[in-house]
DNA sequence: AGCACGCCGACT
DNA sequence: GTCGGCGTGCTC
């Protein structure tokens, strides 16, 4: 037998299959360690094949009793391969970082027993005097077999060594831990909605495919997912629960645990390697049977999927930054096909893409109309801060918001207040001169913070020391821009000198239990206004906020790309969301210097699908996403000149794809200076190709190639497809 | 990723 | 003359 491995290393020029022979057999999905040159590595066995081209060498040993890699996972390792994923990339993906790299024995341990026909009592005899240890070693296995680890800690590691290689024990890899008969998940009585019900139904009596649930915030939408997963587990299947990163809030791991207990398994960023191991291991083994983690949880070792949720559907956290670049709902979808299962994405602000495939009959559209408590959503309010300044009011809250918290406070219920923006103040710049701090590595300028007087680069994360003067002319009269959350804390605080203030941002979460710890004081009533970016806005419930305050709603439009409507739109119905959860009603005050703009006509009237034919409308006729597909390719380079270049013969090669053969699929290539002309001291160009739906098959290939055949020794080239943002 | 092989500058 | 710089190429 040829065994086909990838080898662990990731490396374009390695990733891929080479032959080896084996003295033993090894199941597919195996981690294995090989001789790769004049070194050992580790790899994965992706195949068996009869016969090979190569003189191939001899696999050393399998690593693990039982393969990490399930079949279903080594096939989407081949279909993501095809989008230039490399396969050793996808397998690192599939199994914890603890399992490579030999730091674990894992999922295996070793038996001892002793050696056929050995008689525990003879050996004993013929034992020198002293050797009481390896006496005792043979009374414990005399009694039947034990693990190595244990007896080795109880007793001795160098006796049961010794004994070993005289040929008196029997030492064999064994997997720890078996599937536990699945016991039907209990029938709990909880009490849906018509409108639930008739959403659990429709998706446990459809079809396999894919389900999307449009629901209006607070409409119910965990409960719905519940009930299905509980009906898979009863089923003897397994369940894969995503929700947005930051969203992971303790509240949906505990309705999790409440109703699910130990099947529950759980896959984020904030577990330590051995927790993280652990969990998976559970999942792998069976033992645990629902996934519920961020969007790398979409490649848990389940077996038997029933069904994969999304919750969220629309958060930008379900594309991965960064390497490798996979889209969770597009693995989901995969698996989901393999499994003849099901995909429920489920959102009050479903992404356009989603919604037009809902709307073309692609997936099975699902509305959840009423929230659960019957409550109307609550009321926004639009103030035009152009009018406020007009009025003299040149502070950033208006003068309805500052009524509205005052009476909110003292009625003791709690505020939100939402600015999409950290730090102190965006820029600070010389009044004499003009003189703007900037970075000294990225071409932008840096926000003062003030907790720790710093200037900081939010690009690179650089940080520099405040100045009381400019650098450049020595006048000591420094203009703040624009205020970020630091100074909305500080302002609030001077107006209500009583109020208990948090803030929760990038600053204020750094620590591992920093977010838990903001949520659950202002959960538990123990501060009154709770300040925040976009962090504060997802799915967290609290029951005591009767005011939302959204400042500067405009921020997010005016980056030029072409989903800042979209991410406006879905932000506000969020944070509004905020108000009125429980038996108080809610109001929010929405604060722009563009209250015409129909981003916030629609969105203060909570008119999704108004806002959908609109948007869906522009991006038709501008030629974007969904009715197109748009590659960017992001030239990189710390020279100038490197990048222009790279970017220039990126352009020609793919114009000229364009107008020798692909006429019609090309719709247009463009090339330009990035946004941000300079991150990290790397000069930034791209090249954006708009294709047309349907040719993806067709062109990506040929846009891969172009872009590595323009990666050079010191130019790097990076692929996105429809960006989630283009800086 | 490593590790070898290979072809040009400053040293015992 | 050699020790060693890291540029290119290969690993079943």
């Amino acid at each position: 037998m040829i065994y086909q491995v990838i080898v662990d290393i990731s490396n374009q020029e390695v990733d891929r299959v080479f032959d080896y022979g084996a003295a033993f057999e090894v199941p597919v999905g195996s981690r294995v360690l090989v001789p790769f040159g004049r070194q050992k590595k580790e790899g994965f066995v992706i195949g068996i094949k009869e016969d090979s081209s190569y003189e191939v060498r001899d696999i050393e040993r399998i690593l693990d009793a039982v393969p990490p890699i399930l079949p279903e996972m080594l096939e989407l390792a081949r279909y993501l391969k095809r989008q230039n994923i490399r396969y050793i990339d996808s397998l690192r993906l599939f199994i914890p970082a603890k399992l490579r790299g030999g730091k674990v024995r894992i999922l295996n341990k070793y038996l001892l027993s002793l050696a056929d026909g050995v008689d525990a009592e003879e050996v004993r005899k013929k034992l020198r005097k002293g050797a009481d240890m390896q006496a005792a070693v043979l009374d414990a296995l005399k009694n039947g077999a034990k693990y190595e680890s244990e007896l080795s800690n109880a007793l001795s590691a160098s006796a049961i060594r010794t004994l070993a290689s005289k040929g008196f024990i029997k030492r064999e890899l064994v997997e720890v831990g078996r599937m536990p008969v699945s016991l039907p998940a209990k029938q709990k009585e909880i009490t849906l909605t018509d409108e639930q019900r008739a959403a659990v139904d429709a998706v446990l009596n459809g079809q396999e495919g894919v389900y999307l649930i449009h629901g209006v915030t607070g409409s119910g939408k965990t409960e719905v997912y519940m009930t299905v997963i509980e009906r898979m587990l009863a089923e003897g299947k397994t369940a894969i629960m995503l929700v947005p990163e930051i969203s992971l809030t303790p509240q949906m791991l505990g309705v999790f645990r409440l109703r699910f207990g130990d099947k529950v398994g759980v896959l984020h960023s904030g577990l330590s390697d051995g927790e993280r191991y652990d969990e998976w291991r559970r999942l792998r083994m069976g033992e645990a049977r629902v996934a519920l983690g961020a969007r790398s949880a979409v490649f848990a070792p389940v077996q038997n999927l029933g069904a994969i949720i999304i919750d969220e559907e629309h958060d930008a956290s379900y594309v991965s930054e960064g390497n490798p670049r996979y889209f969770t709902a597009d693995i989901a979808q995969f698996r989901i096909r393999h499994n003849k299962a099901k995909l429920i994405m489920g959102s009050a602000t479903p992404s356009l893409e989603s919604y037009l495939k809902a709307c073309r009959g692609e997936y099975h559209l699902i509305t959840l109309c009423n929230r659960v408590n019957k409550r109307e959503m609550p009321v926004i309010e639009t103030v035009d801060m152009r009018r406020e300044l007009r009025a003299g009011n040149t502070s950033i809250f208006s003068r309805e918001l500052l009524s509205s918290l005052e009476k909110t406070l003292s009625a003791g219920n709690q505020a939100m207040v939402f600015l999409n923006r950290r730090g102190f103040a965006s820029f600070v710049r010389c009044r004499s001169c003009g003189y703007v701090a900037r970075c000294r590595d990225c071409e932008v300028s840096l926000t003062f913070h003030k907790d720790d007087n710093t200037l900081k680069c939010h690009y690179c994360g650089k940080q520099y020391k405040m100045i009381d003067k400019c650098p450049v002319c020595g006048f000591e009269n420094l203009k703040e821009g624009r205020t970020g959350t630091e100074k909305v804390v500080e302002e609030l605080q001077r107006i209500f000198p009583k109020a208990r203030i948090l803030r929760m941002d990038n600053d204020t979460t750094k620590t591992k239990d920093a977010c838990y710890n903001i949520l659950s004081s202002f959960g538990e009533g123990k501060a009154d206004i709770l300040v925040g970016t976009q962090m504060i806005a997802k799915g967290h419930d609290f029951s005591n906020v009767t005011l939302v305050g959204i400042l500067d709603a405009d921020l997010a439009l005016y980056y030029s790309d072409y989903r800042s409507n979209e991410r406006t739109f879905q932000l506000i119905t969020q944070v509004a969301g905020r108000a009125g959860r429980e038996q108080k009603s809610g109001r929010v005050i929405m604060q722009t210097t563009n209250p015409n703009h129909y981003v916030f006509r629609y969105a203060s009237r909570y008119d999704y699908k108004g806002f959908f034919e609109k948007e869906s409308n522009v991006r038709e006729t501008t030629k974007f996403p969904p009715y197109t597909r748009i590659v960017r390719l992001l030239v990189l380079s710390k020279k100038d000149e490197c990048a222009i270049t790279a970017a220039r013969k990126l352009y020609e090669t793919l114009s000229a794809l364009k107008t020798e053969t692909y006429k019609k699929e090309i719709i247009r290539v463009q090339a330009m200076r990035a946004p941000i002309k300079r991150i990290c001291s790397n000069f930034r160009f791209q090249v954006v190709v708009w294709v047309s739906l349907g040719s993806e098959e067709l062109l990506m290939p040929e846009i891969y190639k172009a872009a590595s055949e323009a990666t050079a020794r010191d130019v790097t080239v990076f692929t996105e497809i429809n960006p989630q943002q283009m800086l």
